[in-house]
RNA sequence: GGCCCCGUGGUGUAGCGGCCUAACAUGCCACCCUGUCACGGUGGAGAUCAGGGGUUCGAAUCCCCUCGGGGUCGCCA
């Protein structure tokens, strides 16, 4: 990259000067990175988006040049013309690109001064994040963001230039549309010109891609910003960026492959150290639930859960007993080299089990003076559960956990769910303390085979666990009368280090069978036709099987940049109160504005 | 909506009932300094301890409320 021959200011960047550039004059402009007054010398570290450079003030060379720079100050824009010139002997920096050559100035001016900027722009010091996103144009200034927009622009280049090549065609969709009942709130804009009318901004395009299939576009892409009027978190905002994406004629192979083969190549890319799982593994919702007790497991380490309720039932102790009487599970998984984990350790790990739903944790701890499981015996097993357990129970159970002498067993039993979740968020802990996951791995892996409804309580119906355009599986159709709840959808979701990284589906293209699910899901046939009228209309004019898939940009960049949040791949992101620091948005309009609109604020209690 | 953490000169921290008339580093200002690169030296300015209320003889410190920021549960098809 060169900014070279963009900018009358400069003809070159400061970054990109090294020996080669020796006897060139050069017109150089950007800000003070750092001063440093010798009183007769001053050396100025002038940065710009490529880098920095050394430039000296000599008031041999030029009187009128070291008076201005005596009055330059951090952040300050300048303007300057020298020759570079080889650093003398034994002056070089080694820790600059630019550190073998330096520019004597002849000529320089102040573009504009600066005020002291409220943080250090020239060291990567922590600061108070309020006050990097008062000031994110200066925040921005800073390398590390600097460099995660580049990383996050590289990105979508890699992607654009990918599917460009495998025949997709971006597509821009509306940002005014229309507001949708299911799925997140919706952020609302008032129509001037219908009097009690709003669109909304769009979840997603998910309708929009699906009418461009109907179109006939075949291979739609595009990066697509999306909103939810939802609390935030740190991998979420209230607006951020999908990879949308839709093919017609194609199954779960063509999409799961192409999204492969993007990733891999872009990652190869953009971030050659990063190593992949090859091929992405997949696992079934009912693998991953059973086996990491999350939709959106950690694939960087194992440390699977076991099921030991077989076991566990055999013994006298009350609490396995009384969970599989209730029809309950008895699960746990294996914390290597963790036998000792001294008492205060458990009891964060039994408040983290508590604080999801588990009554406790049962803790079995092999001793290390064992040479192998075979060799334990009851003396080297510290648990509350020892007496109610035979040697030969606890070393199934062992086996079953693939643990050995020196490492600790975390035990649940309750309900199925409460048990896979616990575990699951055991597991994370537990990776996350022994640091079981290589920092240099990002472990994608596909998800599959997921339910398409489940029940829910406050609402008193089934609600699509995805959204309510994904297919049944063909066999699973008839079961959509009897058993809903059995039925999958061909559905799958994209995970990331433990992160939900994108999902997708193949799609309903039948108007009745669309139908049928919108009325499984609770719509009124006079409902049905203004809220999704406009799609099982289109349906009937030749829609072509199709699917797709969304991946989540910022989590992905997030990902990449090693960041633990998206805002910091994103320029201008919002608060955990959805606020922008920068603008002070959002904020009051007129009473002209109001009235414009045709509203009127409510009175709040 | 719930729970948890944080808020002290510009920035980052220390102080956690009296030793605080608030410390340290850095930044800032002035002067000195021709080979530094986190330059160095000397001197100086800079804080109603987020805001409000309370407890106490006495509060940066303890309690309550508010505001702001963060994490998380709910929520996010």
């Amino acid at each position: 990259m060169s900014l070279k021959g963009v900018i009358l200011l400069k003809n070159y960047s400061c970054g990109e000067l090294n020996k080669r550039h020796l006897g060139t004059e050069v017109s150089l402009a950007g800000w003070v990175d750092r001063r440093r007054d010798h009183g007769g010398l001053i050396f100025i570290d002038l940065r710009d988006r490529e880098g920095i450079v050394q430039v000296v003030f000599n008031p041999e060379v030029s009187p009128q040049c070291h008076e201005i720079a005596s009055q330059m100050r951090s952040e300050y824009v300048i303007r300057v013309v020298g020759m570079v010139t080889a650093r003398p002997k034994g002056t070089e920096n080694s820790k600059l690109a630019t550190g073998e050559i330096e520019v004597v100035i002849q000529d320089a001016e102040i573009l504009n001064p600066s005020l002291t900027p409220p943080f250090y722009i020239n060291e990567e010091t922590e600061v108070d994040e309020s006050l990097r996103l008062r000031y994110r144009y200066l925040d921005l200034r800073r390398p590390r963001m600097k460099q995660n927009l580049i990383l996050r622009y590289r990105v979508e280049r890699a992607i654009r230039n990918f599917l460009d090549s495998k025949g997709f065609i971006e597509v821009e969709t509306p940002i005014l549309i229309k507001s949708t009942p299911e799925g997140a709130r919706d952020y609302l804009v008032p129509s001037r010109r219908h009097l009690g009318s709003f669109y909304a901004l769009p979840q997603s395009p998910q309708q929009l891609k699906q009418l461009l299939m109907v179109a006939g576009v075949e291979k739609y892409f595009q990066l697509a910003r999306c909103f939810r009027d939802e609390d935030t978190r740190a991998d979420r905002q209230p607006e951020f960026t999908q990879l949308d994406l839709e093919m017609s004629f194609i199954d779960e192979e063509d999409i799961l492959g192409l999204v492969e083969e993007m990733l891999t190549s872009l990652v190869a890319a953009v971030k050659p150290g990063v190593k992949l799982l090859t091929p992405f593994p997949r696992l079934s919702y009912t693998e991953a639930m059973e086996n990491y007790g999350t939709d959106k497991p950690d694939l960087r380490f194992g440390m699977k859960i076991a099921d030991l309720t077989d076991i566990a039932q055999e013994s006298g102790f009350t609490i396995f007993e009384s969970a599989v009487a209730s029809g309950g599970k008895v699960k746990g998984i294996c914390a290597p080299g963790s036998a000792d984990y001294t008492h205060k350790q458990f009891d964060e790990l039994n408040q983290l089990a508590r604080g999801l739903g588990a009554g406790g944790i049962i803790t079995i701890s092999l001793s290390r003076a064992a040479g192998s499981r075979d060799e334990l015996t009851m003396e080297m097993v510290r648990s509350v559960a020892a007496k109610f357990l035979t040697l030969e129970q606890i070393k199934r159970m062992a086996s079953r956990l693939e643990a050995n002498p020196g490492d600790l067993l975390l035990i649940i039993a309750g309900k199925p769910e409460v048990v896979n979740l616990v575990l699951g968020e055991l597991r994370q802990e537990m990776g996350a303390r022994l640091k079981l996951a290589d920092p240099a791995q990002l472990a994608f892996g596909y998800i599959v085979n997921f339910p398409l409804l489940h029940w829910s309580k406050e609402m008193g119906r089934w609600e699509a666990e995805h959204h309510p355009f994904t297919m049944p599986r063909d066999e699973d159709i008839p079961l959509i009368d009897t058993a809903p709840e059995k039925v999958r959808g061909r559905h799958y979701d994209i995970v990331g280090n433990g992160y939900e990284i994108g999902g997708g589906s193949l799609r309903i293209y039948q108007a009745e069978l669309q139908r049928k699910i919108f009325r499984l899901l609770g719509y009124k046939d006079n409902e049905i036709e203004p809220l999704f009228g406009h799609l099982l209309e289109a349906f009937s004019y030749g829609a072509p099987p199709h699917g797709g898939i969304a991946l989540g940009i910022d989590r992905l960049v997030m990902l990449l940049a090693k960041e633990k949040t998206i805002r910091e791949v994103i320029a201008f992101p919002k608060t955990q109160e959805a606020t922008d620091l920068t603008f002070k948005a959002p904020s009051p309009i007129t009473e002209e504005q109001l009235a414009e609109l045709h509203l009127c604020l409510r009175e709040e209690d």
